[in-house]
RNA sequence: GGAGAGGUGCCGGAGUCUGGUCGAUCGGACCGCACUGCUAAUGCGGGGUCCACGUAAAGUGGACCGUGGGUUCAAAUCCCACCCUCUCCGCCA
């Protein structure tokens, strides 16, 4: 969330950049947060200067009584509980006030970066690199991977619908394994200076709503109602919380950290669309690297996430372009965010594989965590990033699609053989 | 899931029965200063976080003893619920 200190001493620089969002009833809830601070504030004043009265005449009694003056003792009592029950009627004003702010403020996005390109939705989002395309593309490349691959009997969406529902994929033999490589490829690649963390898929409410899901977005993710946990959409969820309420030293920073995990989504609203295959699915798996930096440390990083990601998707040799998302698409947390999408040409579409954003300290307040320069008082709110490094369905249709032989088999691309038992084109079964 | 023990500051650990000069004894670590050729040892001094007021510093007030409620003039201390940790039993890949 944003920090309510913007709202008191520069009101009017977060509307304008949150104006930019251009989601009109964003700058309604901001208004409305900065009138609630001003309550809060104005209670709260009150509230403690009730309680230190209330406080001090508790002391006389307690005086009082020792010299066993029991009269003055019992007045002041009086006195006491009459201050008490003013405060009371305050302190539940304040509690409702704070609550209220709490809540709009965990509902109004973050600010966009100010290079973030402006604009009102997804096709505003400009292109930053590539696009980079092969001349053309051979008609067995034309085909979607949800015919090849089915034919390949690598993918078998029937009876994956069977067992769990539409929406739901299962690659089988040589298509499991080609997954499974890609997620080592994605881990490899980034050990030399990624911590891999293997973390719980199941997350509490207080940790879903650190970065960002809840309470707006209950709807996309599935809920264990009766254990009070969720299913995470993305390993993004645990790592960022994996710090939650500590405060690290300077020193530790940056943190870099990656995972594998299943992400599970709902995909509600999005009914009816990409239905077939890999495209968009409510279980995948996917290797995601995140970082911990100071303010300062954050811009450096995001470049090093990006070109992290942009390598691995340039060592499969797939055609991809990387767009920067404009501030009318740019997701409730991120502060500033680019894709890499990758070109299927048999669906004939860009596929976005991989994200990576920068979150300023939107999401490191809400999880509170903190750090603190060496030898000095006070902490500062540390900033999050995080990126793909390789979201697996999607880049698993693409190989089908863009390396598939006239034959009808489909080449490994060289840097996955070492994960693939001597798989290097995978053949009809 | 059952039974028991416990959660206090950076760490260890008192205080809880018997509510009140307890934001908290003591020890260790840490920081500063002194002493010392240097280290060690010793002596003296110092601490946290969050919120509000204050342009800021100083300062003032409030809050924080697992979390949330309650009782009370007053809660680390009493009551209730929940969470977590440890030990034993049960179950289990």
């Amino acid at each position: 969330m944003i920090d309510v200190r913007l709202l008191r001493t520069d009101l009017d620089g977060v509307r304008r950049a949150l104006a930019r969002r251009h989601a009109p009833e964003v700058l309604v809830q901001l208004d409305r947060a900065s009138g609630l601070d001003a309550e809060v504030r104005s209670i709260q004043a009150r509230r403690d200067a009730l309680r230190a009265e209330v406080n001090e005449v508790s002391k006389q009694v307690a005086t009082k009584k020792r010299d066993g003056d029991a009269a003055a003792a019992e007045s002041l009592q009086a006195q006491s509980r009459s201050l008490g029950e003013q405060e009371r009627v305050l302190a539940d004003q304040l509690d409702g006030a704070q609550g209220e702010l709490h809540e709009l403020l965990l509902r109004i996005p973050n600010v966009p970066h100010p290079e973030a390109p402006d604009g009102l939705d997804d096709s505003d989002n400009p292109v930053i690199k590539g696009p980079f395309l092969p001349t053309q593309f051979a008609d067995h490349q034309r085909v979607p991977h949800w015919e090849s691959a089915v034919a390949l009997g690598i993918l078998d969406t029937e009876r994956a619908t069977k067992i769990s529902g539409a929406m739901f994929a299962m690659q089988r033999g040589a298509g499991a394994t080609l997954s499974r490589a890609l997620c080592q490829y994605a881990l490899d690649s980034n050990a030399d200076a990624f911590e891999e963390v293997r973390p719980p898929s199941l997350v509490s409410t207080a940790t879903l709503t650190a970065t960002g899901q809840l309470p707006k977005f209950a709807d996309d993710a599935y809920a264990i109602e009766r254990d009070g946990l969720w299913c995470i959409p993305t390993a993004e969820v645990p790592l960022t919380s994996l710090y939650a309420g500590e405060v690290l030293d300077e020193t530790q920073l940056p943190i870099r950290m990656m995972a594998y995990s299943p992400c599970y989504r709902r995909e509600a609203g999005s009914a009816g669309r990409d239905t077939r295959g890999m495209l968009r699915v409510h279980e995948f798996d996917k290797v995601e690297i995140l970082a911990v930096t100071t303010p300062e440390q954050a811009p450096a990083m995001l470049t090093e996430l990006r070109d992290r990601a942009e390598q691995l998707i340039e060592g499969l040799g797939l055609p991809y372009r990387i767009i920067e998302i404009s501030t009318g698409d740019l997701g409730q947390s991120h502060h500033r965010s680019f894709d890499l999408e990758v070109y299927a040409p048999g669906c004939d579409n860009w596929l976005e594989v991989s994200s990576v954003s920068w979150f300023s300290d939107y999401q490191a307040r809400r999880a509170d965590i903190r750090f603190r320069k060496t030898g000095e008082k006070g902490t500062i709110v540390a900033n999050t990033l995080n990126g793909s490094a390789l979201a697996v369905p999607r880049v698993w249709a693409a190989i089908l699609e863009n390396f598939r032989l006239a034959d009808g088999s489909v080449e490994v691309p060289a840097v996955l053989h070492p994960y693939m038992r001597g798989i290097t084109t995978i053949h009809a079964r």
